[in-house]
DNA sequence: TAAATAACTTTCAAAATGCAAGTAATAATT
DNA sequence: AATTATTACTTGCATTTTGAAAGTTATTTA
């Protein structure tokens, strides 16, 4: 499943890749939400189907977003982790919630605003670097301690 | 066709109307390449089919992010211009350009570097800025001008 | 050794996408 | 005034993607 780009326009481009409906649900649930197993993102608030996720978590993996890896003294659990490409995707994560947070809620008033998004509004980028801080020492103790 | 939200997170549910594979590239043919016609959008590089872009603009309008209309001279031709919920999009688009630019060029080695890139690289805000303030510009030209 | 768990895959129905052709209204040309 | 061209669609149909549910295999726990 080789990745087909429709120009050579670069936001084009990356919406060949992150534009769809699940991709970036996914990558938000393992930076934000500590999530990092196919269980994991099965059992998720936006409920994912299995198949699909199979299917999109193939597609990250091939486009060097993630990683899929194993501890090492479990057989059965995958894990699935962020590289830097994908850590590099906090600000468009951040740039949705806060489009949303002053544009959406008058179309969807049960909308959440938690600490997260007011951390937001006063300075996207200390909530991009809070979280991308915090996953990297998540993943230097995953890759290395038992 | 009222647009249905997964659930109440912030981000899910920009990409319940953003996430997928047109919405921000006809945004970015507005807002980048000053298209506002039915036909300016199928000569666009991306070759949108006529039905999609007819539906994607149908749900564009609901959401808020464009207006229809029309030029007082002219009964035939349809107007599609942003509405501020849609100019508000920018930033999204720089950061999509952004991590393009900097994570998808391995992948994707022909993807464009003009000067747009470079002043991207050099100063977000100043892209953004500037394209906003050109597409105020145009507004007040279309709007209020014979 | 049996039961439970994790990570898938398969099947099939439904929805979205995409190409090509057709239509209706307006505008321009002869 | 009649003909042609343009713009903005819609329709029909084939292909692709998505989604729910059930099934499979390997590993771990009791």
């Amino acid at each position: 499943m080789n990745q087909k780009f429709r120009c050579d326009c670069p936001f084009t481009s990356a919406l060949d890749i992150l534009g769809d409906k699940w991709i970036l649900v996914i990558v938000k649930q393992m930076l934000l939400e500590g999530k990092e197993t196919f269980k994991d993102f099965t059992e998720s608030e936006e409920a994912i189907a299995t198949n699909i996720l199979s299917a999109k978590l193939k597609l990250l993996e091939e486009s060097g977003i993630i990683i899929k890896t194993k501890r090492p003294n479990n057989k059965k659990t995958n894990l699935y982790l962020l590289t830097e490409r994908g850590l590099a995707l906090t600000p468009i994560l951040v740039e949705l919630a806060f489009w949303s947070d002053h544009h959406l809620r008058d179309l969807h008033p049960k909308m959440l605003n938690g600490e997260g998004l007011q951390l937001i509004r006063k300075d996207k980028a200390a909530f991009a670097s809070f979280f991308e801080k915090k996953y990297r020492e998540k993943l230097t103790n995953t890759l290395f301690t038992e």
